[in-house]
DNA sequence: ACCCTTCTTGACAACCCAGTACAGAACCGC
DNA sequence: GCGGTTCTGTACTGGGTTGTCAAGAAGGGT
């Protein structure tokens, strides 16, 4: 018995965190998010109680969101773990999309992983953030371990090779993909990066 | 015939590069800068032209540092060449120093590479940032790279294998060790990733 | 049709920030 | 010692920022 809300919240934090991947936190004012969003500043307090409760909230779905690709694309039989691991790999070197039907590759500006990128800006004086960025690596991390191992249940990689070192490594590739992929570099580098980690996987000295 | 200045550029630089580090560009006020170099206003405008001029000199700086560090490791005859290389990469991912002289692993705040982490907040909207962190890149890459073909040379190394793409992996775990050891990690576990990654590496099939 | 609750909009005040201008201080050369 | 030139510190201004507030709009329940 109410007014309802005119806006989609969804809609409006993806857009909310489109600006900030564009701008950084520091770098983008409340104006800049009314105007990306088309919501006003009193509509933006009320609901989400201002920029810092706009971004946390946009990281919050950024995290739900971040988990399920690597889940969907890595889980699975062990038979195809290894190219489970190959496709995904190449597909995360090129950036985490903003929604998960736009391709990332489309505008390279906001293609680094959201997380990472506030974590790197504020984090230092934000333990909330801090802790989220680091949930982002873990949920993508403990993903890709379990992919290896399953690989190694295969016979596809070494048993000996401790999955979670692996996992970290891998983690690693993927976001300094970010970085290096973030500006001068071509699609196809940040492809053969991708193909020349996968290929020194360690594979089992068969016989 | 004129009053010296009465302060050191290049500590002063450092100064502001350590306020840099710990705050992101936007997230640092000319009083910031002011405070942690303890110049006024005043000198900071006729010195360096206002914040923009003095991160970019702080840049300038932190480039020709840069690559001081790879290249006095990396740089020596074949036969140690993979050696070099490993003990370059324990280091490496442990972040960029502030000084040669102090090590970097006191303060993880400040301990990812300057040059990335503005690129990756202001890049977007500043090509002479994005341009001078695409350097600072290529320095490091262009080491990497070289120590490769020595270690090539001397067998230590596949033969087969493209030193430009290996030290593409390379630099990209080095800065991905940025992002994730920033925060929640500890520096054992970066040591770990550059073993692993160091353990990676392709040798050459002897017969 | 009416009322009440919630949402929305725009304006407002306090604050912070970058950059400038001006006055004083320090140093070098003579 | 003195003049001139440069450096240093501080006060000022214009613009932008955040967070709040009150008034209007919009819909549901009765």
């Amino acid at each position: 018995m109410a007014r309802p809300r005119s806006f989609d919240r969804d809609h409006v934090l993806h857009a909310a965190e489109r600006q900030f991947r564009a701008s950084g936190y520091n770098g983008t004012s409340v104006d800049d998010i009314s105007a990306a969003t088309g919501l006003g500043r009193g509509s933006l307090y009320a609901a989400f109680d201002g920029k810092r409760g706009v971004l946390m909230q946009a990281m919050g779905g950024y995290f739900a969101r971040l988990g399920e690709g690597p889940r969907k694309m890595l889980a699975g039989p062990d038979e195809g773990a290894l190219e489970r691991l190959h496709a995904y790999l190449l597909r995360a070197v090129h950036g985490v999309p903003l929604a998960p039907d736009v391709p990332p590759a489309s505008d390279r500006t906001g293609a680094a992983c959201f997380a990472a990128k506030m974590a790197l800006e504020i984090g230092a004086s934000d333990p909330e953030v801090q802790r989220l960025a680091s949930d982002c690596f873990s949920v993508v991390r403990t993903a890709v371990a379990e992919c290896v191992r399953a690989a190694q249940r295969n016979g596809d990689i070494d048993p000996d090779a401790d999955p979670d070192d692996l996992a970290y490594l891998l983690l690693t590739v993927i976001r300094g993909s970010d970085v290096v992929g973030a500006y001068g570099h071509s699609p196809d580098r940040l492809t053969s990066i991708a193909e020349s980690a996968f290929a020194l996987l360690p594979r089992p000295r068969h016989h």
